[in-house]
DNA sequence: CTAAGATTAAAACGAACGTTTGAACGAGTC
DNA sequence: GACTCGTTCAAACGTTCGTTTTAATCTTAG
């Protein structure tokens, strides 16, 4: 009982108490001695290993989001590798980049559904330094991904898959976040998204992530292929091209 | 018993002012001096307007919410009517239910961006005041809106139809949000979504609304009307296009 | 006018916040 | 033993939080 802990056991139970607690409510609204109580550590631990809440913040984040990143990055290059120089399919691309993430909410080392609903909620902060934390984590696999849009769609506006990248991530980043606010989905009888008490019967957080993902990726997939919509005289840019998306 | 300007004037001052702090900075994040200071009314206005900083946020969206849910209510009503009896088509439902949104965008009167940006930030947020009150809130139209999409999609299951919408929601929530946290729009040196510091020659508020809700459109209707997913083993609810979903 | 009530103003409340301090502890080395 | 180094600990730091209190000011009816 007694046991002295090791080293790095306390910075680690801070890691997985603060992203379990920052999801729940949010940054703001987490103190440090809710996180601290909690983790059963000292209040100081966490300024003494990470330096500041905010660095603790940007550790809960970067050591997933490594993982994700080179996994990203590398189903990215299976996928080029195998196509040998040719365009991709956009159900291909998709794939790569959100089926990555959808499979960390099934795996519980990788931070499960708590990361994912974390990431989902932290998206949309509008505090100044998590948003230029994520400009940069994700600036080097956002523009791989955007180039490889643009190969495989080629007839389609880059704006206009821009704009498109922008919804899907929309769509997914609230998706994951799983507050469901509005009771669209929770309000319905179906609790497949809901995250909290679970009581028996309730399905495991792999198996929530696992349907997440299998309804998230035709919806986006169709979104991506939709039509294109028509030119508007109040913008300023004009696109001649004609939608040659298929249904 | 009878009017006064200056209450009128302090009460409006005050919820300008938090509409827009609130926004840029979320709840936790904006204080009552801050809120008090930016309208230049006495610090102890707030609570005694209101109560509390909660009911102060309650009634920010509660005076837009009041117009947007008449308005959609309305706009399908319309629909129903010219319809006679028979289904809608599911292009005029969204442009019922997000098209009357984006509108708000751009009259200034109704909250404009600010409003909408607010709206799309709090829709993530985890408070548990925050949550139910939404619920109350959006709980009668987004009924009639899904009874409306039910019967405009009566050969899709309709737990498939609750999550699309959940998902076109989402992509709506996060766009006009508008922070990109990811800079997948603002990084492609188009600056439509920015809504921070004006310069010359950027466009209006109700430019940018109306740009959105033109691209937006389209994406939210390819991805409702995608090919349904693929069942799945691992689920215990497997479900082809046949059977009717109970409710 | 005055009285009453509604609104604003200034000051203080106790609690909670993130952070810092300096001493104490434990394990390894000489 | 004494020494070091990394870590934990209790306590306090100064600040800011949302809210309350009490008095002053304004508006309006009688």
């Amino acid at each position: 009982m007694s046991e002295h802990r090791a080293n790095h056991d306390t910075r680690e139970r801070i890691l997985d108490v603060a992203e379990r607690l920052f999801m729940e409510n949010g940054y703001e609204a987490t103190s440090m001695r809710l996180i601290t109580g909690a983790a059963e550590v000292n209040l100081a631990a966490v300024n003494y290993h990470f330096g500041s809440k905010e660095a603790l913040l940007r550790e809960v984040f970067r050591r997933r989001l490594e993982w994700l990143n080179r996994e990203r990055l590398a189903a990215l290059d299976r996928l080029e590798q195998q196509a040998a120089g040719g365009p991709l399919k956009p159900s291909q691309i998709l794939e790569a980049f959100f089926g990555t993430l959808l499979r960390m909410g099934e795996d519980e080392s990788l931070g499960g559904m708590t990361f994912l609903r974390l990431l989902g909620r932290t998206l949309t902060e509008p505090a100044e330094f998590i948003r230029t934390f994520f400009a940069g984590e994700y600036e080097q696999v956002i523009d791989r991904y955007k180039l490889a849009l643009f190969r495989a769609l080629p007839d389609v506006p880059r704006a206009e898959i821009v704009w498109r990248l922008h919804f899907m991530l929309g769509a997914m980043s609230y998706a994951i976040a799983g507050t469901d606010v509005l009771q669209v989905v929770t309000g319905c009888g179906l609790r497949d998204l809901a995250g909290e008490g679970s009581a028996e019967g309730e399905p495991g957080d792999n198996v929530v992530a696992r349907r997440l993902a299998r309804r998230l990726m035709p919806f986006l997939l169709g979104g991506l292929r939709a039509p294109l919509p028509q030119p508007d005289d109040t913008s300023g840019q004009t696109q001649h091209r004609t939608p040659p998306a298929k249904r």
